[in-house]
DNA sequence: CGGGAGACAATAGTCAGACGATTCGGAGTC
DNA sequence: GACTCCGAATCGTCTGACTATTGTCTCCCG
């Protein structure tokens, strides 16, 4: 037997999946829902909480306030899942190839997007973020080659492609704790991005996918030896 | 100010991602936690409950129950995945492009690594499923045709890519009501599948991506030109 | 006439205490 | 040895009250 706050927050998980409830669309108050349902309303509240926590559902205090059926959110979902990746990859469900690979993927067809789709606001923050590379500080080098990375993926012009390749990127990040990386290792990296950059400004996406898949076997390897 | 059921939620969530509560580890009872983060007992439950819904921890009724650290699945994050999709799709934040072009890009790169990585049993079930295609009934035809996506993107033997490939599969079936297709699809379907089948016995990596590659796109033409 | 202060109402958030339901283990019995 | 029963620990549920937050309306003062 199930516990009732779980079978409700079933149901009304059900509901909003199937568009029953609209987005945006107030649910009644606590107490009413509670009656509706035919449980106390601490019960209810459990079963709201579990909804709200996986941004299906959202309160807002006060008069006028109440529970509401949230916007899907890209961030969120991107914001859980490299969350869920980091956790998986440090119970070692997942290996650090594996994740490798998945970034590779993602990466590669985003820079091919990219170098197909981008638009000249893209092409700045690209520029910006090489010449932040090129700072003495090495924390300001840092910062930039992510960057260069986001804009990219970003340029891909497609939501879920970014979604999926920032999780695993982001998650890979956190992962490796203090990289004490050589002077060369991060020139290597600015020369990588440069090229990179400069496929997509000529629009030529399978050079810029060919050079982001040699870019993140390069650094993969760094990674991995410094791992091991 | 945030509630103090989110509060304590955030305290308990950012102990298990750090690592300094263990998977597996039990939590002292609702009770005890209450009193040690100083709010009453419905307060801490729904904060557990918040975090239960995640997948971040997991309770068990009765003597020997309690509170435990969960162990990270995959499973969970697919099943959450593919329902994000789904929602983000529905609210059109993401476009059946958007959709296509990421399964593309997992799909490609999940039957070249299959091609590379497969072994006998996957090559039997892949089989199996192409076998069940040439059912005359069309609800068989239909399972067959997934089931040999699904077992070539768990052939490609990286958890990541698979889970990620399948909540995009599955969010784009579930989001196709009922495809009224006609014997010729299916037909079309069957041939793909017995080419990339074919590449993926001869281990030949290119010839499979390439195949898969050409398979999406036609199978994704037809259900743009249905939902048009 | 305008604007600020304060009361009001609706709502979620919090608390305290009690009891029920579930599960495990152990004692006792057949 | 197997079955039954009992008790303890724990989560699950309920009740009822109070608090905090927030939008609105009213009223008074300038």
């Amino acid at each position: 037997m199930l516990p009732a706050y779980q079978q409700v927050a079933e149901q009304i998980q059900d509901l909003i999946v199937a568009g029953t409830l609209s987005v945006g669309e107030r649910l009644p108050a606590e107490g009413e829902l509670a009656a509706q349902f035919g449980v106390s309303r601490s019960t209810m509240r459990e079963a709201l909480r579990s909804l709200s926590s996986q941004s299906l559902l959202q309160t807002k205090r006060g008069m006028g306030g109440g529970t509401f059926v949230a916007e899907p959110c890209p961030d969120h979902v991107q914001t859980y899942l490299e969350r869920s990746i980091g956790l998986l990859s440090g119970a070692a469900v997942l290996s650090l190839d594996d994740l490798r690979e998945a970034r590779e993927v993602l990466e590669v067809a985003a820079a091919w997007f990219a170098a197909t789709r981008r638009d000249d606001d893209e092409l700045r923050d690209l520029e910006a973020s090489l010449a932040s590379q090129a700072d003495i500080d090495l924390g300001g080098e840092f910062k930039g080659h992510h960057q260069f990375h986001i804009i990219l993926v970003r340029a891909a012009q497609n939501r879920l492609i970014e979604v999926l390749a920032l999780a695993v990127f982001m998650a890979m990040r956190d992962r490796r704790n203090d990289l004490e990386a050589s002077r060369s290792f991060w020139e290597t990296i600015a020369s990588d991005h440069r090229d990179i950059f400069a496929a997509v400004v000529d629009r030529d996406a399978d050079a810029a996918g060919l050079l982001m898949r040699g870019h993140i076997a390069r650094v993969g390897a760094m990674i991995a030896s410094v791992e091991q």
